[in-house]
DNA sequence: TAATGGTAGGGGAGGAAACCAGGATCATAG
DNA sequence: TAATGCTATGATCCTGGATTCCTCCCCTAC
């Protein structure tokens, strides 16, 4: 036992068998007198409930707990499931089932629908919720259970909360809702949304299809072909800061439209040139070189499917446009944002060379025609708005500045948003034109200013209406990566909303510079040095060392059932181990390192970590010297090296008593606290380090009744360990503070 | 075993290869 | 005069460090 995400099970060493399998019989017997449609929890999936039949199994009851389901004798089973999704990546589940009751794990909807730094109840409970529990760890529970009433009263406390979290969740994230959406647009049972992949949703809506036309659908044998084929343009990057408002041009679901309209489909694809067919009547030809009727003739499948999920998502974006309640506009977004996906999915479907039905004639048409439309689009709106064109409105030629798949950005070399919006629209009138329906070209927002830094890798104002801007929009960066630390994304974040939002690059380079000495004096909170990387295949398949492989197997080796498994996130830092010592040797998990005093490498986080992205964003505006200002200015002079406490050297080491006035070395005959020259000044120096202690102990107080607070208790003492919370960090650096100042007053008394 | 949407692309880290400077060693001339 | 000792010089090889290039890996844009 002992996942991270563990639920609320007793240990059953604390009770006598017959005491617990009567409370796990009891326990089936309330599901099925309750007789729900849906099981929910967090990790339930991977942990509660194969512990519970693990534990009957173990008791000898399982013929009754696993008697769930709404189908007499027919218990529920359970099978371990390795699933591998581009999507997804490398997981390894148990797949349960129960007849007539859907099992819906919040983990596993928030991993599917949400790209988080951490994925624990906490941590996402604080995201969504702002709002905690109190994390007890597992070694815990038994003595809770064994301990006084009040104890086992805590305990309970602890379980609801362990149930009552995730209800929230799926209240406020409307999941379940947006699932039975999805489910009844694909026609797909609802738990297949949950563990099984895309492919599935096409080719149940192509089954739909193929009913009501009476047709078959082929069985392929997926030959395991790793033949690819060419996708997308991106447009080479005029790389820069642009202080003129930028606009940008989309085309309306790229992809499902030109399947739509050049009727690409299985029932449509031609093999080889027809001779008794007229070119651009009877047949398209694409791009890549395919053939295709044309609808007229016969009416590609996909294309009706296609219609259907747009329409959806359509009616989805008009509620959203209705909507006021933040947060539901958020909810809404996501409904059309998977439904989006969901169309996407129809062309990824016919490319999925491993998958039931690859037509690679059909996706390398639709990217092929993609590349021709971007290209089009690029040299029509460069040439439609030269200098002086529509009567003399147009005042400097206009330049494709950028461009990815479907979308191009356009510097009209106007002064404000207002212009730029209306050329931007006029523009995307006049090239829509060009295209066969329902291909679209949109006029969809304007950069004021625009920060392109390179291919896929942009920040920029973001303006809808030409008054306000809505956001701030960065892509690519660091910002918006979770596999760097919170400190890098926060700063580079509040640099830019410096530079774009109050235009103030002198500012904005001052910040920096204070936070890199924040960082090399040790004042920034460990917190924030977090860096997290998904494991994302096992061990061996590793061909390469990495930080976060080395360092989940030698978590392996301390504590197997803690470590991190295949498909997590391993949150880790880089201590201090000397120049030359690869990034590898040097990542540790981090209460590791705060438990220890673990100094922290903060070169490393200034030169591996910080000082790329900050140029970059810099280089535009300073020019190529802002690297070595930031790392090499003044503000990088003073360090402080917090002192190694274990392991490695610190073995060898011995310490020697220095006076706690001046830091000298004591000589043998001092009292053990001062030396010759402080001595007479004890009580200055006494008084001082009593009101340092105080305030250490009166920060402590305030982290303390946080958790308190958070954890419900005012009683107890605080058992939290939440490995997400930055409280929780804190709370610990602060508890190691308060042992040294008591313990250098205790020696000031004392002497 | 059964199941798995696609390609383009940036950027960090590790590791091999190419490169270079400096020292040790040795042969040779004088 | 021949043999020997010594030094200066240059060639060669080895070694450690810096640099470049390539590949792997993660994560993102669309």
């Amino acid at each position: 036992m002992g996942h991270k995400h563990m639920g609320s099970w007793i240990s059953p060493n604390s009770l006598d068998n017959t005491s617990y399998s009567y409370h796990l019989a009891k326990w089936a017997e309330f599901i099925r007198t309750c007789d729900p449609d849906i099981l929910t929890g967090y990790n339930i999936q991977n942990f509660d409930f194969p512990y519970i039949f693990d534990r009957a199994k173990h008791l000898k009851i399982d013929s009754v707990v696993h008697q769930l389901s709404r189908v007499r004798n027919v218990p529920c089973k359970i099978r371990d499931q390795m699933s591998q999704s581009k999507q997804m990546g490398n997981r390894v589940n148990k797949q349960i089932s129960i007849e007539g009751r859907i099992i819906f794990d919040v983990l596993q909807v928030i991993l599917r629908d949400y790209k988080l730094r951490s994925y624990t109840l906490n941590s996402v409970s604080y995201h969504f919720l702002n709002e905690q529990k109190e994390d007890v760890e597992h070694q815990i529970i038994t003595d809770l259970q064994n301990g006084s009433p009040l104890d086992r009263r805590r305990l309970a406390v602890y379980c609801m909360k362990d149930a009552y979290l995730p209800l929230r969740l799926l209240e406020k994230l409307m999941s379940v809702i947006n699932y039975m959406e999805m489910a009844r647009v694909t026609g797909v049972p609802l738990n297949f949304l949950i563990f099984r992949g895309q492919q599935v949703k096409v080719i149940s809506q192509l089954m739909r299809r193929t009913k009501t036309q009476n047709l078959f659908l082929p069985v392929v044998e997926g030959g395991q072909s790793d033949d690819t084929y060419e996708g997308a343009t991106v447009i080479e990057p005029m790389r820069g800061f642009y202080n003129e408002p930028i606009a940008t041009l989309d085309f309306a679901s790229l992809y499902p439209s030109i399947m739509i309209a050049h009727n690409l489909c299985y029932t449509t694809l031609l093999k080889g040139c027809p001779e008794n067919l007229k070119e651009g009547e009877d047949y398209t030809k694409t791009p890549s070189g395919n053939y295709f009727v044309k609808p007229s003739l016969r009416k590609g499948l996909l294309a009706g499917i296609l219609e259907d999920l747009l329409s959806a998502r359509k009616r989805a974006k008009n509620e959203l446009k209705n909507e006021k309640d933040p947060f539901k506009q958020m909810v809404l977004n996501g409904r059309q944002l998977a439904l989006k996906i969901s169309a996407n999915s129809v062309y990824g479907f016919t490319g999925a060379t491993v998958g039931k039905l690859p037509c690679l004639e059909i996706s390398q048409s639709v990217t092929s025609f993609g590349r021709q439309m971007i290209d089009l689009t690029k040299n029509s709106v460069e040439e439609m708005f030269k200098a002086g064109a529509l009567d003399g409105l147009v005042k400097q030629d206009a330049v494709v500045i950028y461009g990815d798949t479907d979308s191009v950005m356009v510097k009209f070399g106007v002064e404000t948003v207002q212009e730029a919006m209306t050329l931007g629209l006029k523009a995307a009138t006049e090239v829509s034109k060009k295209f066969v329906q329902p291909i679209k070209l949109e006029f969809e927002k304007v950069y004021f200013p625009y920060l392109l830094i390179n291919k896929k890798r942009y920040a920029g104002l973001y303006f809808t209406k030409p008054d306000k801007h809505d956001k701030m929009d960065c892509k690519g960066l660091e910002t918006v990566r979770r596999d760097n630390c919170p400190l890098v994304a926060t700063v580079l974040n509040k640099c830019l909303e410096m530079l774009m939002i109050d235009r103030n690059a002198t500012a904005s380079l001052a910040y920096a510079k204070n936070v890199i000495s924040d960082l090399l004096c040790n004042r920034v909170d460990i917190s924030m040095l977090i860096i997290s990387k998904e494991l994302t295949r096992r061990g061996e398949k590793y061909q390469a060392k990495q930080a976060h492989v080395e360092l989940a197997e030698r978590m392996r080796q301390r504590d197997p059932g803690s470590a991190p498994r295949l498909g997590d996130r391993v949150p880790y830092v880089i201590v201090a181990k000397g120049k030359k010592v690869a990034a590898y040797e040097k990542a540790e998990d981090p209460i590791y390192v705060l438990r220890n005093g673990i100094p922290i490498d903060t070169r490393y986080y200034l030169e591996n970590q910080l000082a790329k992205p900050l140029a970059r964003i810099f280089d535009p505006i300073l020019g190529d010297k802002a690297e070595s200002l930031l790392i090499n200015g003044d503000h990088t002079r003073t360090k402080t090296v917090a002192q190694i406490k274990v392991g490695g050297l610190a073995k060898h080491m011995k310490v020697i008593p220095t006076c706690i006035g001046c830091k000298a070395v004591l000589q043998k005959d001092s009292n053990g606290a001062l030396c010759a020259y402080c001595l007479p000044r004890r009580h200055l120096i006494y008084a001082e380090k009593v009101a340092r202690l105080k305030v250490v102990q009166r920060h402590f107080g305030r982290l303390w009744s946080e958790c308190q607070n958070c954890a419900g208790t005012f009683q107890e003492e605080v058992l939290c360990s939440a490995r997400d919370c930055p409280i929780f960090y804190m709370r610990e650096k602060v508890r190691l503070d308060l042992h040294e100042q008591m313990q250098i007053v205790d020696r000031l008394s004392k002497a």
